[in-house]
DNA sequence: ATACAGTATATGTATATACATATATTAAAA
DNA sequence: TTTTAATATATGTATATACATATACTGTAT
């Protein structure tokens, strides 16, 4: 049975939202799909989409600390402590004491650099299919809202 | 420093795509922040947003088998088998072997329809809320744009 | 200068996720 | 009918994720 076929009839609650429409689930469902395609491509190169989104942004914008990974990525700081674990095991990044002591600092290594430049095409075929596969108009949507959601899920 | 403070200024690979707004890392960002609020409210009934998900199936829409669920939900299979666990741990679902013996058909209990029961509302508030927040046309937007991006990722 | 509050990161524990592989069962082929 | 291919789920292993708590360091108040 093909995951089209599978009908959730009765799913309206009292006042008429409906659980198929849950916010969440249907954002991590995509996330899930996305991911999937991602890393399928990325595989080859050895990162995953997480550790590939880590090192893009080391390497297009400089070291940065875990606190500010943690908040561009809207990640706990301690979930990132351990994402950066195996691209440090890896040599992809090198992680040193800040001048305020309790911090680190992450940097890409020359290899996380390299790493990052063969991935770069591989990502860029994933994220054109996909723009193509959408449209253009709706990939933007797409996007824009995805960022409004994040900015509504916080205050 | 703020995450808003943080520019990525070099993020323009050398054909103009961003990388700023990797699909990806854009969903993955969203549904981070999105699940942090629906986990906050559903903590009190001792939910997470995964097994709400999975629990609002069976019970608005019946008995399903782990393969239904997988596909319905774009998860991988193995990953299923262990999202049921802590549910089946904690009484809100059984599972039993169908009539094709291959495979797991999963069951709310009445433990679990009453657990869901509890949860229901809470989702709604995290739900109303933001859709207020997005506005009905953003939401809706988002939620078919998410859909989209199901389809596009798997074709 | 010292005590105390606040901040940045780390660790313990639990769930979520998927790939590679193994096992059990069914369906198809010979 | 026996063999073989396909399907459904489970297990081993690794990463991703977050909360509660602990630790180390900084800044502030006295």
């Amino acid at each position: 049975m093909a995951a089209k076929d599978i009908h959730i009839s009765d799913n309206l609650v009292p006042n008429g939202l409906a659980l198929s429409k849950c916010t969440c689930m249907g954002l991590r469902k995509a996330a899930r799909a996305v991911t999937q395609a991602f890393d399928s491509e990325l595989r080859s190169v050895g990162l995953r989409s997480t550790q590939f989104s880590i090192l893009s942004i080391l390497v297009m914008g400089g070291a940065k600390t875990i606190g500010e990974l943690s908040k561009y990525l809207v990640t706990d700081s301690t979930t990132l402590t351990r994402n950066l674990r195996p691209l440090e095991r890896d040599g992809l990044i090198a992680i040193a004491t800040g001048e305020d002591r309790r911090t680190r600092v992450i940097a890409p290594t020359a290899a996380g650099e390299e790493s990052f430049a063969k991935a770069l095409p591989l990502w860029q075929g994933v994220q054109e299919r996909l723009i193509q596969k959408l449209g253009d108009s709706n990939w933007n949507t797409l996007l824009e809202t995805l960022d409004m959601t994040v900015k509504a899920s916080q205050d």
